[in-house]
RNA sequence: CGGGGCGUAGCGCAGCCUGGUAGCGCGCCUGCUUUGGGAGCAGGAUGUCGGAGGUUCGAAUCCUCUCGCCCCGACCA
């Protein structure tokens, strides 16, 4: 018997993160690199739970009154231009079109040919086309709030990039409103960043901190940033989602205005939030493990495979039968909202087979064969558990169990990604206690989330910034105000805000 | 964009230093055996050695350029 290495991945996650993460990727069959520089190509499996993310979000946007529309995915160049800080914050990695026609260049090629007249960059975010928009649409207050969301892509011209966690093309969904008051444009920001938190933590079992982002970390031309900050398993931090409170800044470039009760010409507030497919990076790094992708059942392309045990000769009907009729009765119910959807794979592959749906992260496996079908049970094992841990289980029970089976894995997931993250956070109070747990962060190993105390300065931040590579995360809703002095400079503050490295 | 590493079959790699137009493991195809499990035996298919130039009688191998990937840094809502 050909030993393979004992874990389904190589390298573990201990031996090489980066390289675990990639080959989890591949061997989960999610994504793979494209020709283009930068860009990935989504694959089924991968694009599946990206289908499920959009489907269940928009549910939530929709309940809080959000409507979907489309925009342009080019933007005239003179429109970035409106919004001084936005310019500054984007500029750098935008893709602009300058031509609109090809032609032969007479070595059997193509050369752009027709010169734009005004160039138009591929939107790397839609504020100031949608703002455009939203000035037309506002002429009183009775057109107000105005909330728009939509789902599209965008490109930042990344010097860097990792599948899934930053690409020069990525997918995402991103929402624009415009209120007639600066407190209901606040209330919105919390409002959707409420709605991420719950779909994050419950949909794709991964908790999160809630908070504010310093000025430094936030999103150009917002007057404040709030987000959400999840912790992967080699202790560094992912923003899962934005919410901005953007002010007047844009109403003013883009001249949303409305005519208020009182009569008087007003500028509208606006907020604008955004979540993206680095949440399935996200959902990569915080669940898997050495065997591969293991996936949160409430997103999972599929929530079962059904392996049906097959002999070769003419009695596996009776198999195949019992597999689909199985399968037929799962998928008859609804789990989180959603049909199930059961695989079968009957392919005669011997134990690859079920390796194959471990890397993939399928929630649950089941092996039906004769004996089982004998008996009336199934053979069941999960992939939040080991892998050649399995039970054996009667049928009607198994049916009758499979949602709750599937909650019991999601809240496993859940509450193993709070008990690491605790794990790994630590109130620190010691300059040198803080710089040693960064200084000797390297990989999987090392590295934390830090509670300390900042006095608020923007030198202090970027000071640890250029020591240590690690930034304030954000500064959590729940820090209680308490006395302490600074991590940095020792001059007194009133909270702890999140220190980490980030993705 | 700076420093480092790497591109050879679907995947993982050897061969390169010391040029003679490719090999291993896994996977894949066929047959037999096996079967609650990353199977065994036998046979088989698959590569313009990332791309373009150059040196040479001859280049995966040497030289130049180029594209891409990975890591560190810079940078990044």
């Amino acid at each position: 018997m050909a030993k393979q290495s004992k874990t389904a991945i190589s390298p573990t996650r201990e031996q090489d993160y980066p390289a675990w993460y990639q080959e989890v990727i591949k061997a989960s069959d999610m994504a793979e690199n494209s020709p283009v520089r930068g860009c990935m190509v989504i694959k089924p499996w991968g694009y599946a739970i990206w289908e499920n993310i959009m489907q269940q979000m928009d549910v939530l946007f929709k309940e809080t009154g959000v409507k979907n529309a489309y925009f342009p995915l080019f933007i005239p160049l003179s429109y970035l231009e409106k919004e001084a800080e936005h310019v500054e914050g984007f500029a750098k990695e935008c893709a602009v079109v300058t031509h609109h026609r090809l032609e032969p260049d007479g070595k059997g090629g193509l050369k752009p040919a027709g010169e734009l007249a005004e160039p138009l960059i591929v939107r790397p975010t839609s504020e100031t086309i949608i703002g455009e928009s939203m000035a037309r649409w506002t002429t009183s207050y009775r057109d107000l709030p105005l909330l728009l969301n939509q789902w599209a892509n965008v490109v930042r011209w990344e010097m860097r990039t990792r599948m899934f966690l930053r690409t020069s093309e990525f997918l995402w969904q991103e929402g624009h409103t415009a209120h007639a008051t600066a407190r209901e444009a606040k209330e919105r920001t919390m409002q959707m960043l409420d709605v991420y938190t719950k779909f994050v933590q419950e949909c794709l079992a991964m908790p999160v901190i809630r908070g504010r982002k310093t000025v430094a970390e936030r999103f150009p031309g917002a007057d404040d940033t709030t987000c959400i900050e999840a912790m992967m398993q080699d202790k560094r931090a992912l923003q899962a989602g934005t919410s901005h409170f953007l002010g007047q800044n844009f109403a003013k470039s883009s001249e949303i205005k409305f005519q208020n009760e009182e009569g008087q010409e007003a500028y509208a507030w606006t907020t604008s939030w955004g979540t993206s497919t680095r949440m399935i990076g996200g959902i990569i790094m915080v669940h898997s493990d050495d065997d591969g992708l293991v996936l949160p059942p409430r997103i999972a392309p599929a929530h079962a495979v059904i392996m049906p045990i097959l002999k070769k000769g003419d009695d596996n009907r009776e198999v195949m039968e019992s597999a689909r009729g199985l399968k037929d009765v799962l998928e008859g119910k609804l789990y989180h909202g959603r049909k199930i959807n059961i695989e079968i794979d009957d392919r005669d592959t011997g134990g690859a087979r079920g390796w194959d749906w471990v890397k993939k992260g399928v929630p649950v496996r089941i092996e039906l064969g004769p004996r089982d079908i004998e008996q009336n049970m199934v053979s069941v094992a999960r992939r939040d558990q080991a892998v050649n841990e399995k039970q054996s289980i009667n049928r009607e029970e198994f049916i009758s169990e499979f949602t709750n089976i599937l909650d019991n894995i999601q809240d496993t997931l859940f509450n193993r990604a709070i008990a690491f993250r605790k794990e790994n956070t630590f109130e620190i109070d010691d300059k040198k206690a803080f710089y040693k747990i960064y200084q000797k962060a390297r990989g999987y190993k090392n590295g934390a989330f830090v509670m300390a105390h900042w006095c608020g300065s923007q030198d202090c931040e970027s000071t640890i910034k250029d020591h240590l590579s690690v930034t304030i995360r954000c500064i959590p809703f729940d820090s209680p105000v308490e006395e302490g002095s600074c991590i940095c400079c020792g001059n007194s503050s009133s909270r702890r805000v999140l220190f980490a490295k980030a993705y």
